[in-house]
DNA sequence: TGTACATCAGTGAACGCGCGTTCACTGATGTAC
DNA sequence: TGTACATCAGTGAACGCGCGTTCACTGATGTAC
């Protein structure tokens, strides 16, 4: 077995299993026996367990915030003045496009269950590394938010965003409790695109209203 | 020290610990040092970890449904026919009654926090103690909303309550996070209440909406 | 009133267990001469 | 081409540690006669 797929391997096992049950839930005992791996390779690979954590949201985020940035130059270079549904359009076509539509559902909802876990679990050190190594991205797209709806304070578009990342992210961290409290409730077990379906217009009407 | 200091004391600190720090990530010594009990005696008055979880939702629930279910009658009792907003209206006074103000929000947004685990985190001794327990006043709340808004479906209101359930406790789960982020990103640490006061708008508006 | 017994909150120390990490080691592959 | 050595992915077993839980015990209070 080679080194790619081994730390390939650790990382898939890690990043389900982490969405699954969170950080502290999850040994490195599950995560290597999932993998197929040794125990002690997590820790030649990596380093430690935090350095796993780390690596798994890197493994996402780097890719993702080069092309938020690419998208966010086009918008800017098409129209030097975008409106706030244009900017929440870039970040909504960076999140659903570039891999086929089942799995980037799929994988969108395994890293926004991840996100969730991110600030609710206490982990202090992956909250600065994200902080240091992607914040650049986050402050510009607020950053156009903010131009393109000057009606709007600083404070509240922050706290907007982080009302509907809630919503989006809780949605997502308990999608499977909240599909089988449906169920049992009203008798329909909604897919995961159609929740996000509702959800869009949801938190457009809520980030948009005139306060 | 007396029966009832001893198990309120480890309420008590339970409760902090775990809406700071996740219900894994809390230990029982943890608890009993702070709540400064002998450590048998989370296993001695409660029986195990899990029952101590089912206590501290009880403790805030089994009042809190009470008063809900008696609000709602009120409601019922004037008006056969309340809208969206008298239903909306009698959640968010019997969230906010009760307790002298400074405590009522502190309460709550720990609350909050201790649901949003509920939710997120591996328990489901959790979950099916606390359907068995509330699910029918839940029922009901959600019964008359249905009532009041005929034009949205049963499925429509359950993942807008769902999407606004996120919101709020995704924002009181990280709300020390998300304060010390708004202080660092625009410079203003808006107190809970604050917060609170724009999250309702925000929410409000995004329920109502017309599909 | 005095004695024997029951009840029960609380305690101190130990239990077995699963955890993340470490370490000496193996074996395959590449490099130098 | 053959030999000696270096590198590095991967391994198996053990480490110390903190965990939830258990258990024999104490000591105060109440009850029966």
């Amino acid at each position: 077995m080679s080194q790619a797929d081994t730390v390939t391997r650790i990382l898939d096992s890690a990043e389900q299993l982490f969405a699954e049950k969170g950080f502290a839930e999850t040994s490195l005992r599950m995560i290597t026996t999932r993998a197929k791996v040794n125990l002690a390779a997590v820790n030649y690979h990596f380093g430690s367990k935090k350095d796993l954590i780390q690596a798994i949201f890197a493994r996402f985020l780097t890719p993702f915030t080069q092309k938020l940035d690419k998208e966010l130059d086009l918008v800017i270079a098409q129209k030097t003045d975008p409106n706030f549904q244009d900017v929440l359009g870039v970040l909504a076509k960076t999140m659903l496009t570039g891999v086929e539509s089942n799995d980037a559902y799929n994988k969108l909802s395994v890293f926004m269950r991840l996100l969730g876990l991110a600030y609710t679990q206490a982990q202090g050190h992956l909250r600065r590394f994200l902080n240091e190594n992607y914040a650049h991205t986050y402050s510009r797209f607020i950053g156009y938010l903010k131009m393109a709806h000057p009606g709007l304070s600083s404070e509240e578009i922050f706290w907007r965003i982080h009302f509907a990342i809630g919503a989006a992210v809780f949605t997502m961290s308990s999608i499977e409790v909240l599909r089988n409290m449906a169920y049992s409730d009203i008798d329909k077990k909604s897919s995961v695109e159609e929740v996000m379906q509702q959800l869009i217009p949801f938190l457009a009407a809520a980030l948009e209203q005139e306060s």
